[in-house]
DNA sequence: TTTGTTTGACCCGGG
DNA sequence: TCCCGGGTCAAACAA
């Protein structure tokens, strides 16, 4: 059994309880250069020469055959990572930072510090100017990949994504000259280009998916980029759809809510809260309500005028049923590149 | 229910 | 052929 030896030695703690070796495991892979990949232990040893056990790592990605082996000195002050064999599939990209719903949060976290363009501001066509995107938090602001997707977003520049995310996801290269020429060709857009690399990767690696599903989350990323910039116009739609509603009897401005449940009729999955900013003791007055919007299949609710009574006879009384929704999709059906000439429906890969 | 870990048994090559 | 030891399997267990 011939393992590589990796660049990668920690200095750890010498202890050597289940649960700290556990940890140092987590730490040490964490802190290696492709954490991303997942991996399962399927065997611990002790052996001989030292007082700490040697574990064993599998990649879980179907047919990868890559292991890994975590091996202490004697000492135990400092563990290593052997490796056997290489990865037959791309490192698994983080997933999807720039949804909407991510943006909205974040801009509400942020809204007394920086001024960002609202996202439904930009959703909707408003003339908008670019917004710095100083909008990740600090925990993650080290992360490389986020550094790298921070500069796609303030310089993105078709071509260069493009081709980065090709030489991330050791895809088919493409010559520069004709992702260009699509680019700027008068019936193309950056959608279909991408979608020509995406179909590039996933027939060079046949069988994974996951190819696919990346490229999805990038595609994703990329086209809110360009909703922030306001290259693309998301298209709403509106409907009213109803619910079942609950009030939770609470009586405090702000915090007396009415729990919104999964709507029945077109399986849209809807989970939020609605805080209502007014306190009131008649279900058939109605107040303006604030929405917590959970974006779980891309809705977005808006509910405004809800009856409800703070009486405690009256708990659970919702006088109104139905509310408006709005669907925004991206990368989806109804996304429209407006800018630049460009034209034409976009397209989940 | 799903996903990952623990742990003793088992496998297998080398001496 | 037996024994040793690193590597692996898989049932039980844990979250
Ligand atoms: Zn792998």
């Amino acid at each position: 059994m011939q393992w590589s030896t990796c660049s990668l030695a920690l200095s750890l703690n010498a202890e050597c309880s289940a649960s700290k070796a556990l940890e140092d495991s987590k730490l040490l892979f964490e802190r290696s250069s492709d954490d991303r990949y997942k991996r399962r232990k399927y065997g611990q040893k002790m052996v001989k020469g030292s007082k700490f056990p040697r574990s064993y790592y599998k990649c879980q990605h179907p047919k990868c055959e890559v292991k890994n082996t975590l091996k202490r000195s004697y000492t135990g002050k400092t563990t290593e990572i052997l490796y056997k064999g290489t990865h037959n599939h791309p490192k698994p990209q983080p997933s999807c930072l720039f949804t909407v719903g991510a943006l909205m949060s974040i801009q509400e976290e942020n809204q007394d510090k920086v001024s960002y363009v609202p996202a439904q501001a930009v959703a909707t066509g408003m003339d908008v100017t670019l917004p710095q995107l100083n909008l990740i938090s600090n925990e993650v602001a080290n992360d490389l990949d986020l550094k790298r997707r921070r500069t796609n977003v303030d310089t993105l520049d078709v071509i260069l994504v493009i081709n980065l995310y090709i030489s991330e996801q050791q895809l088919q290269p493409l010559n520069a000259e004709t992702i260009h020429s699509q680019v700027h060709a008068s019936n193309s857009n950056f959608d279909n280009v991408f979608q020509s690399v995406v179909n590039g990767g996933v027939d060079r690696l046949a069988e994974e998916t996951d190819v696919c599903n990346s490229a999805l989350n990038f595609y994703i990323d990329c086209l809110v980029v360009k909703v922030i910039q306001g290259v693309v116009q998301k298209k709403k739609t509106s409907s009213k759809i109803s619910v079942e509603m609950s009030d939770d009897g609470s009586n405090k401005r702000g915090k007396d809510e009415i729990i919104v449940g999964t709507n029945t009729e077109d399986n849209v999955n809807i989970s939020c809260k609605i805080h209502a900013n007014k306190v009131v003791d008649d279900v058939n007055t109605n107040v303006d309500m604030c929405v917590d919007v959970d974006m779980t299949d891309n809705v977005e609710m808006h509910v405004n005028n809800v009856a409800h009574s703070d009486k405690a006879s009256d708990k659970n009384a919702v006088k109104s049923e139905e509310y408006e929704r709005e669907l925004f999709e991206i990368g989806g059906e109804g996304v429209v590149i407006v800018g630049g000439g460009e034209g034409g429906e976009g397209g989940r890969p």
